[in-house]
RNA sequence: GCACCCGUAGCUCAGCUGGAUAGAGCGCUGCCCUCCGAAGGCAGAGGCCAGAGGUUCGAAUCCUCUCGGGUGCGCCA
């Protein structure tokens, strides 16, 4: 149920109506017209635009099409006035039943309420984290994290078919280097002084994996070359890390539907069928690249390369695929794992990466757009770095990784829903500080606070109507007399109801769950601004004495916000709570 | 040098496929509350949306350029 695609639909059959009437030319295109809530609430509860957007096509004056389809529209039972102001506005003004019916179709759909068809089961891949399997999480594949799950529950809610898949960086040469370090952690386990020379990981939580090696091998390998011990060591400490990333996304409340291993990709030819697919377009060549403009590399020569003409696909040099020595660069078993991705029949792609990696989109665009013939979008989220703060100064230390802080440090420190509330009230381009101190205080300045205290506030009326005995079921609420919300204050609070359903579109549409926590915030305002009214006038309580009935509905209206703020914390992945402590 | 992201109130930030007089919190000013409907409430001041052009009935939003900040730029992932 979205109120606002109802009305659009009520307009549009209007300007049917008109076109048949004579009234308006046929053949106007009507995808332009929309139905949105005014920014000032004196201007009505929806305007439509639709004057104003067929004026040139129709060859009409704004306001002649404004008044025709006033006239239309105020002849429905929904619409209480449509007036045409400003330069072809037409504002609308619904009847309270209409609000008060929304309230009882909220308690009756629970948090089935605004959920939406916009994605039609449409297939998504949300690829995030893939952090490389070198150690645990740190605070910035935290916010990716977060931001990732959040973007694939919001997708689920509008009706897409989503995947969250991690890509195990597990084939290039940072996990010899794990298992290097591994190594040397695993002669200390025997014993010996080892030095963790540059290039190596010094991070303790590799102890326990060099003595975990020790307990399962022994000696096997104390004294003997590379070559014996880098493989099977390269497996066992990717697969002890992978299991503490595991552990760390599920300590967020991440789960994970698939991992892919870029080893997989290895020694399987899909790197070569994948190439084979963009060489089959034209789209390999042997070549020598210019160097970069402006800042020359100190060794640079110029090399004959395999390049891929990303540049037919956006991007703004072609990119190599293979490096001198003929092995594959990064990016090769990047273009395999995206290929596979669009041959696992994905309708759409979405990559979240850490913001300095910017400089790989275009060449990812360009190449899925290459692999599925422009059929199959990528849109890349960049999230942006997070600034944590404790005690007014900068946070950096950590006693478990050293030089960094982990995810682990940062949830044991303020829990996962503190943690995901706040890395989702940013926009994800942009720098986020978290405050350790601030996140977890108890008042307005604190967003996670407030929408939780809105939502215990519910409860705790519920609790004190059922001491009353006041039947508070939803059913019973649903059922209650509705019309008893008559008040402006109340109708007010069931329009910023109605607005939600339209804002998880919105927020689906664009891939920004931020606005979902920005939007819980403004309702929670609102319940919490009913309360205060009610202090100084009685009759807007909750709770009325000796008037089941009144409860009943305002508890309603009460219940219905709780639902939504429940629904929404369930796209961010936090924990509604029923009561502050 | 090039590409991408960002620039909105003193501060931190929202701002819907382009909509009407640009919003919130903090801070500031004034009033109320301090009767457990606690973890405050109400009201007010505060803006050339970095700047200049352009498209449009209409621009913070789209395009171009300039300035300022961040990130990245073959054989590292």
């Amino acid at each position: 149920m979205n109120l606002f695609q109802d009305i659009r639909a009520l307009v549009i059959g209007a300007l049917e109506i008109m076109q048949a009437d004579g009234v308006i030319p046929v053949g106007l295109d009507f995808a332009n017209v929309t139905v949105e809530p005014p920014r000032d609430p004196a201007h009505g509860d929806m305007a439509t635009n639709a004057a104003m957007v067929l004026a040139k096509p129709a060859k009409m004056k704004p306001r002649d099409i404004a008044e025709a389809l006033a006239g239309h529209l105020a002849a429905d039972y929904r619409v209480d006035t449509a007036e045409v102001a400003g330069p072809g506005f037409l504002n609308l003004r619904l009847s309270p039943a209409l609000w008060q019916g929304l309230v009882k179709s909220v308690l009756s759909s629970g948090e089935g309420f605004g959920r939406s068809t916009l994605g039609a089961g449409q297939r998504v891949n949300v690829e995030f984290v893939s952090a490389n399997p070198t150690g645990p999480l740190h605070v910035g594949h935290t916010r990716g994290a977060v931001f990732g799950d959040a973007l694939a529950s919001l997708l689920d809610h509008a009706g897409y078919d989503v995947t969250r898949e991690y890509y195990i960086n597990d084939g290039g040469a940072q996990v010899d280097v794990l298992a290097r370090s591994v190594y040397l952690r695993y002669l200390e386990a025997h014993g010996q002084e080892v030095a963790f020379e540059d290039g190596t990981y010094p991070g303790e939580y590799l102890i326990e994996v060099g003595e975990a090696l020790r307990r399962k091998v022994g000696d096997a390998y104390v004294g003997k070359p590379e070559d014996v011990w880098l493989e099977p060591i390269r497996d066992f400490a990717t697969d002890a890390m992978m299991g503490l990333i595991r552990a760390d996304l599920k300590s967020l409340g991440v789960e994970m539907d698939v991992f892919f291993s870029e080893k997989s990709l290895y020694g399987t030819g899909l790197i070569e069928q994948a190439l084979d697919a963009l060489d089959a377009k034209g789209l390999l060549y042997e070549g020598v690249l210019e160097p970069p403009k402006g800042k020359m590399p100190d060794d640079w020569e110029p090399r004959e390369q395999t390049l891929f003409k990303s540049t037919e696909h956006g991007d703004d040099v072609d990119r190599p695929v293979k490096k001198s020595d003929g092995g594959w660069t990064y990016f090769a078993p990047d273009i395999a794992y995206h290929y596979d991705k669009v041959s696992r029949g994905f309708d759409a792609l979405i990559d979240v990466f850490g913001a300095d990696h910017g400089g790989y989109v275009k060449r990812m665009k360009a190449a899925v757009s290459a692999l599925s013939d422009g059929r199959v979008p990528l849109d890349v989220k960049l999230c942006q770095l997070v600034k944590l703060w404790k005690n007014g100064e900068p946070f950096k230390m950590s006693k478990r990784a050293g030089n960094f802080v982990t995810l682990r440090d940062v949830v044991e420190l303020v829990g996962a829903d503190v943690t995901r509330f706040v890395m989702l009230t940013r926009k994800n381009d942009a720098p986020l500080d978290f405050d350790f101190d601030k996140v977890l205080e108890q008042s307005r300045d604190n967003p996670v606070f407030y929408v939780q205290y809105a939502h215990a506030r519910v409860c705790s009326v519920q609790r004190k109507a059922q001491e009353a005995g006041i039947v508070v079921d939803d059913a019973m609420l649903a059922a209650a007399d509705l019309t008893k919300l008559d008040h402006e204050a109340e109708i007010a609070v069931a329009k910023k109801i109605a607005e939600w359903p339209r804002l998880v579109e919105i927020a689906a549409r664009t891939h920004e769950p931020h606005r979902v926590a920005f939007y819980l915030f403004e309702l929670a305002s609102d319940l919490h601004g009913l309360w205060n009214k009610g202090h100084d006038d009685p009759s807007l309580r909750f709770l009325q004495e000796d008037d089941v009935d009144t409860s009943q509905a305002k508890i309603a209206l009460a219940r219905a916000v709780a639902v939504v703020i429940s629904a929404g914390l369930g796209i961010l992945g936090v924990t509604p709570a029923d009561e502050m402590r």
